[in-house]
RNA sequence: GGCGACGUGGCGGAGUGGCUACGCAGCGGCCUGCAAAGCCGUCUACACCGGUUCGAUUCCGGUCGUCGCCUCCA
């Protein structure tokens, strides 16, 4: 088992993965608000943090991950006003849309998604232990966690409260003690249409305690990888481990990893920015291995431009492997693919280098068209690529394309072949440019001409 | 303003105190009836200014610029 690096937030460098229970990793990704279909920039935890579970399989760990879905919210709340379904109902119909778009990502589902609405119980028994130990003060039926009585507070974003730029008033401001505390509890208030008894009276949870609750629930205390995007790094991680450092007595998490943003047009893909690329848009139109290939592209961390060139160059590159897998058999690879493949497994065990393992990829596929090329005696096993492919949930690209030319196509081929041997190379080119235009390529070889679909 | 991250060739993106990343695109060649695919070769690099050093893209300091956060946000 190798020493797994990964970057920490809270201390700001890398720290190696050292498990609670050795073997053992528990993953909580903070996951979507449902009040619409998310869109790429969302899909990036997603596909970081499955990719993460599987390399870490691969090494050998038991791994839980946990996706939760926060479906209690207030933008959820005034989404639902401009439709005929009650809050809760629309949270489900977004929830099973989010459900239906991350599986055509095809990379499995989380070991857990919780709902806020199904931890209402463990998420007030936080708030009752923090008011008890009063780092929480309830009022007017709300319940704010009282920055000032945790010190620590703001060293996970290394920030200093005195630092923060105090706004005006959000709802309630004059009810707390102090600007920079943060509701844990929120009231009941006329015009919402779902709300729990508590021991304040009826309300619901605050977004950020429910992560703390749910978490733990899951997975324990100070469990291996806390993770999610890093605009979530202030106020709600912040705020995560404050609550349930308060609370317990011990970090929520050991490690906090956050992956970077998907910009579009230089800035941040957001529904508020209105600057967005649908997750299910983007994967009908550049299909889902060269939408995994362009995230892998760029290192989890940093930004990453969502740019049809940029998507156009991932396709070209699962057409290259997907073309070099064709040449393939089944079996054990050659003596040059271990150093490569040591590379893509080192690199990915460095903060998870995607560029740097995907390069070792290319490598490979480079090395064993040479062979292919330069007439070895042996056919190249695949075994290696396999396994590297696997673990970026590409394995597919091995696989024959199993879609069979139409009958149409194949008497053009034939047709085209007949032009061809009567050295009517005039007629042949223009047959074969109907066979493009239908959607297929030829491509000749000394065994005989072979059909491929165009696009993906 | 504060905090954090970052600035590499046409684009994306690795890496290193002196030696080819890799992919896409371009150019030349091989192969092909011509292509396509593939292989070989090849041009545009390390934001700027200082410093350390025999030598820095790589270390240190500063400048400029970009992005994120400081409000809901993956």
């Amino acid at each position: 088992m190798r020493q797994i690096l990964l970057h920490d937030t809270l201390t700001g460098g890398l720290r190696p993965l050292q498990p609670r229970q050795p073997g053992r990793v528990g993953i909580y990704v903070c996951g979507p608000t449902v009040y619409g279909r998310i869109h790429v920039g969302n899909a990036r935890p997603y596909v970081v943090f499955s990719l993460l579970k599987r390399f870490l399989v691969h090494e050998g760990f038991e791994v839980t991950l946990v996706m939760n879905i926060t479906d209690i919210n207030d933008k959820i709340y005034a989404a639902a006003r401009d439709t005929p379904l009650s809050s809760i109902e629309l949270a489900a119909a977004m929830t099973e849309e989010y459900v239906q778009d991350t599986d055509a990502l095809e990379l499995g589902r989380p070991d857990h998604e919780p709902l806020a609405s199904e931890m209402i119980e463990p998420i007030i028994e936080l708030i009752e232990q923090l008011v008890k130990s009063s780092h929480a003060y309830p009022a007017d039926g709300d319940v704010y966690f009282s920055v000032s009585s945790y010190p620590p507070y703001g060293q996970l974003s290394h920030r200093r409260v005195e630092e923060l730029d105090q706004g005006e008033g959000v709802q309630g401001a004059k009810r707390k003690r102090d600007p920079a505390d943060f509701a844990l509890w929120k009231a009941y208030k006329p015009g919402e249409d779902s709300s729990w008894e508590s021991p304040w009276g009826r309300g619901r949870p605050g977004w950020h305690i429910e992560c703390s609750a749910m978490a733990e629930q899951l997975l324990g205390l100070v469990f291996e990888v806390h993770g999610g995007g890093s605009d979530l790094i202030f106020p709600h991680h912040e705020n995560e481990a404050a609550q349930t450092e308060a609370a317990r007595g011990t970090p929520l998490a050991r490690l906090w990893v956050h992956n970077g943003m998907v910009n579009l047009d230089r800035e941040k893909m957001a529904k508020s920015g209105g600057n967005i690329f649908l997750l299910h848009e983007a994967i009908s139109t550049y299909g889902r291995d060269a939408l995994i290939l362009y995230l892998c592209g760029g290192h989890y961390r940093q930004p990453l431009e969502f740019d049809p060139e940029h998507l156009a160059a991932a396709q070209v590159g699962v057409r290259r492997i997907r073309d070099a897998a064709r040449g393939l058999t089944v079996g054990s690879s050659p003596r040059w693919s271990a150093p490569l493949r040591e590379r893509f497994f080192e690199a990915l065990a460095d903060d998870f280098h995607t560029p740097a393992a995907l390069a070792a990829v290319f490598d490979w596929v480079r090395e064993a068209n040479r062979d292919r090329a330069s007439g070895a005696p042996a056919a190249v096993g695949d075994a290696d690529l396999r396994e590297m492919l696997s673990v970026l949930a590409l394995e597919n690209l091995l696989g024959e394309d199993e879609r069979e030319p139409p009958s149409d196509v194949l008497e053009l081929l034939e047709e085209r072949e007949r032009l061809r041997r009567a050295r009517d190379y005039q007629e042949a080119d223009a047959v074969r440019e109907r066979i493009t235009a239908l959607g297929w390529e030829v491509r000749d070889s000394p065994t005989g001409p072979e059909l491929l679909p165009l696009g993906r």
